[in-house]
DNA sequence: TTGCTGACTTGGC
DNA sequence: AGCCAAGCCAGCA
């Protein structure tokens, strides 16, 4: 396979550790994965994996660096708000998030 | 090979 | 806070 395999296995490796009621941005997720410039292809994985390993992987923890959702194009529309709701973690009144202090880095 | 596209990021207004 | 432009890397036509 391509260094891709290796950049998926320790992407998906990341996002499974994000605790509970945190998030963490693509960036963050790319960088801790060891491939700092990759923040779309997190992206591109997940969409992938999505509705395959939904049960292992809380892709809904994983947002953009501005604190919101990037899934106005995956079609499930207020899906992923739903999931972190869900989960008590609270949008502002700009529909943001409040990164601060839910954001996740390394355990 | 070039060129466009994307679940992104950052900096400037 | 919100919009725009440039940079970024892989995949695909």
């Amino acid at each position: 396979m391509k260094l891709e395999a290796d950049f998926r296995d320790k992407v998906l490796a990341i996002v499974a550790q994000i605790p509970y009621g945190r998030v963490a941005t693509y960036g963050s997720v790319a960088l801790m994965s060891g491939y700092p410039r990759r923040a779309r292809h997190v992206g591109h994985l997940l969409r992938g994996i999505s509705e395959a390993t939904a049960d292992v992987i809380p892709w809904q923890r994983v947002v953009n660096s501005s604190g919101k959702l990037s899934t106005y194009k995956i079609g499930t529309g207020d899906l992923q708000k739903t999931l972190l709701e869900a989960e008590g973690i609270t949008f502002t009144k700009t529909g943001g998030l409040k990164l601060k202090q839910l954001e996740w880095w390394l355990e």
